[in-house]
DNA sequence: TACCCGATGACAGTCACTGACATCAGCTGC
DNA sequence: GCAGCTGATGTCAGTGACTGTCATCGGGTA
């Protein structure tokens, strides 16, 4: 057997998330988080940056996913067609985890530093996108645009889709919203 | 005369602003920020929720602006139309100090906490035009997409302005990012 | 003249985050 | 099977952002 419990990463993510819960990400402590994990605090700052990047573990996932899908999206596809195509597959990853993710959401909805951190993670994802079909040869403000629009359809899609009574797929309101993007920027 | 030094908000700005550029965010302490201002770093807290907030100052005028002018758009005004003018109106008060967005401008692309206090400024501002779109009788969810989507041109506008070698003003950025974003949502 | 008010100062405290050094189970080379 | 290295962790002493509380006092007000 090795020295210390396996896995000190995902005890510090879900120490992290459920105090989050309980308390507020502000009335909690990063000494309390690292306590309910049986390590130090010294050991939390090892694993993330801050207090608030522990939130956060998953998005470089996210992000790789997003870029390859535009990367391997058919040759003809236009710029939207693969973001479109990257923002359903990181939609059907949420909605396979849909209880975490609304959990997630409703403390980072509570707390304006996180959703700082949130905004920037997603700044950070639009980035990766551009890169990705600059690759695809789209031209740089093109491929700037595409990816940022992509991101905004993203934001108003989840937002709705965490606020829904029902129970109705986050891939369909990012449809929706795609639809609706193209409609209110046809008339300009 | 008075008690004290007039102004101190426009002193702390503008010594936090030299500061930053001098040395750096990060390596500059509130206390002497505080202290080239002639104040103490518990005035600096009165004034200013935190120390990146003393950059922001003038975002709440910036959103006045844009929710102003989008409530004055001439009612046949398409959403996106109305977004554009407000924008554009944005873009004029910001061309008028270009010197100073881009010494701030730098100070916080060198940042990444400034960035994301940039990006929640940014999304108050989409929230902003999303209201008052709705006002003006928008849906939902069109006002979000309308606004969210102004706001990435504006981005990717404000970013190819400050990156020019040129002197081109702001407005024509925003002008040609609306017209990609036209053209490149129309192809999904 | 007495009083209050609002902007500031003084000071102590909490907590996020960092640097430096110590510990020690398990693997590696011999 | 032993010496030595490694990597994850612990310990401890900081620094600096931010907060609560009380004191100060020039200037306006009754």
């Amino acid at each position: 057997m090795s020295r210390w419990e396996p896995d000190a990463r995902g005890r510090l993510e879900r120490a992290a998330l459920e105090l989050y819960l309980e308390r507020g990400f502000e009335r909690t402590s990063v000494a309390e988080i690292a306590e309910r994990a049986g390590l130090t605090e010294r050991t939390f700052f090892r694993h993330y940056t801050d207090k608030r990047e522990v939130l956060f573990a998953g998005s470089s996932a996210l992000q790789e996913l997003l870029v390859d899908t535009v990367a391997r999206a058919p040759g003809p596809a236009t710029p939207m067609e693969a973001v479109a195509a990257a923002l359903q597959a990181a939609a059907a990853v949420l909605q396979e985890r849909r209880e975490h993710a609304r959990r997630r959401h409703a403390v980072i909805t509570a707390n304006a530093e996180l959703q700082e951190r949130e905004l920037i993670k997603l700044a950070a994802l639009a980035a990766g996108l551009a890169d990705a079909l600059r690759q695809r040869g789209v031209d740089d403000a093109s491929a700037s645009l595409a990816a940022e629009a992509g991101i905004a359809v993203f934001k108003v899609a989840f937002r709705r889709w965490t606020e829904q009574a029902g129970e109705k797929d986050l891939s369909e309101f990012i449809g929706e919203s795609f639809a609706g993007l193209k409609a209110v920027t046809a008339g300009t």
